[in-house]
DNA sequence: CGCACTCTTGACCGCACTCAACGTTGGTGG
DNA sequence: CCACCAACGTTGAGTGCGGTCAAGAGTGCG
């Protein structure tokens, strides 16, 4: 769209190129894609449900760093291991290349590249941001953060319903806080009249402009 | 080195031909080189020196995403308007190229467009891990696990110095603490026989691998 | 020498964590 | 069909880690 590597990896004829070579596979909800020091053998892109990249510690703690679409890809590391895991949100399916596969499109198709490029920096983007959240940003900021970024993604204003394709636990794992803190703050904006909870898998904003100002200072 | 795209962007041959094109820029220690939202008509390298990139918010409030090295790029935004500013830790030199040079470069020389999609992807990669930092650990978790990285960049085992380039508050603001944090926890650490502390800007690791314990878990 | 700045340390405070209880929901089997 | 149970979400009470505020030591510069 803006610049020349915006446009998306997966439009236009380049689709039917690698589904001819990818193999199809599911995952069911919660169940787990790959794991961080895995060999790295292949490479997938998202057809359809909703995934979450993990760094895990040790000792249980787990960072969330982003969930991924339809359309998105995974596995792009450039070493011998993943360095991340991926689990399934939702039932979701995918197209896997082996990454000799991958490679050799990437040398056929330069758009692919082209393409790739574009799709990590605004990947780089969006952690930068991500990382303003987690290391400044008081857990009210955070969740109200996450709703605008949200509207932003459903494309929905104010007074239309938001889905919450993800358990309070992601949320916590993808905000940095505990679950307990992701209800209380819920709770927060819902009384303050800036959201509505008709259920716990639904938000509606009921105010945009007073969220995005909770969501920055 | 190890994939197709992890090969250095500035290697070889190419270094030269940028250098051509590019005009020399030089900005002092604590100077700013661009703030976000300023129009993002120059794409910089840089030859030497430091920088970091900063997220800020209304209030003040600041999360310094990374520091910049010799043969780092900055100002790669997909859009028209940077989306970080970045400031100099100490007196810096930068190649500066006009965005439709940059763009004109990478058509004619598609090495350069797969070197960036390496080194973006391995931003990236430290990015999720920085994100697990500043979601999961704690201070002192983060100051050690700071301090285990800086041992792998400047190639420095047990006993050697490390050199601290920046100032106690970058740290805070990169680690997502307080100066004061910072402090007691550098403080505790040495208490600890982990680490010495000589003079501010220098650091003695003395046992590497209960320095690596205290980082995670 | 004096001033400004950085770094360190101490005392206190508050936000988010911890632990616990309870309501709701959805799946399972008697 | 309903009893049972596990998983999830919400709420409350108390705690602790890191933030806040303040003072003092060390350092570099004019």
């Amino acid at each position: 769209m803006r610049g020349v590597a915006l446009c998306g990896v997966l439009d236009h004829e380049g689709l039917q190129k690698l589904s001819a070579l990818a193999v199809d596979r599911r995952v069911g909800a919660g169940a787990t894609l790959f794991q961080e020091g895995d060999p790295a053998d292949d490479v997938f892109t998202i057809t359809s449900g909703m995934l979450k990249l993990i760094k895990p510690m040790r000792d249980g703690r787990r960072q969330i760093t982003g969930f991924m679409l339809p359309g998105d890809f995974l596995g792009l590391a450039f070493g011998r291991t993943y360095v991340y895991s991926a689990e399934a949100v939702s039932e979701s399916h995918l197209c896997r290349f082996s990454r000799a596969e991958f490679v050799a499109l990437m040398d056929r198709f330069p758009a692919l590249e082209k393409g790739l490029l574009g799709r990590v920096s605004t990947e780089l983007a969006a952690a930068q941001e991500q990382m303003l959240l987690l290391g400044r940003k008081t857990a009210r900021e955070r969740v109200a953060t996450f709703l605008v970024s949200l509207c932003r993604r459903q494309g929905v204003g104010s007074g239309q319903k938001l889905e919450l394709a993800m358990a309070r636990s992601d949320l916590a794992d993808y905000l940095g806080v505990r679950t307990e803190t992701i209800s209380r703050c819920l709770t927060a904006l819902r009384k303050e009249r800036m959201i509505e909870l008709p259920d716990p898998d639904h938000v509606v904003v009921t105010s945009l402009p007073r969220l995005e100002q909770a969501a920055e200072g």
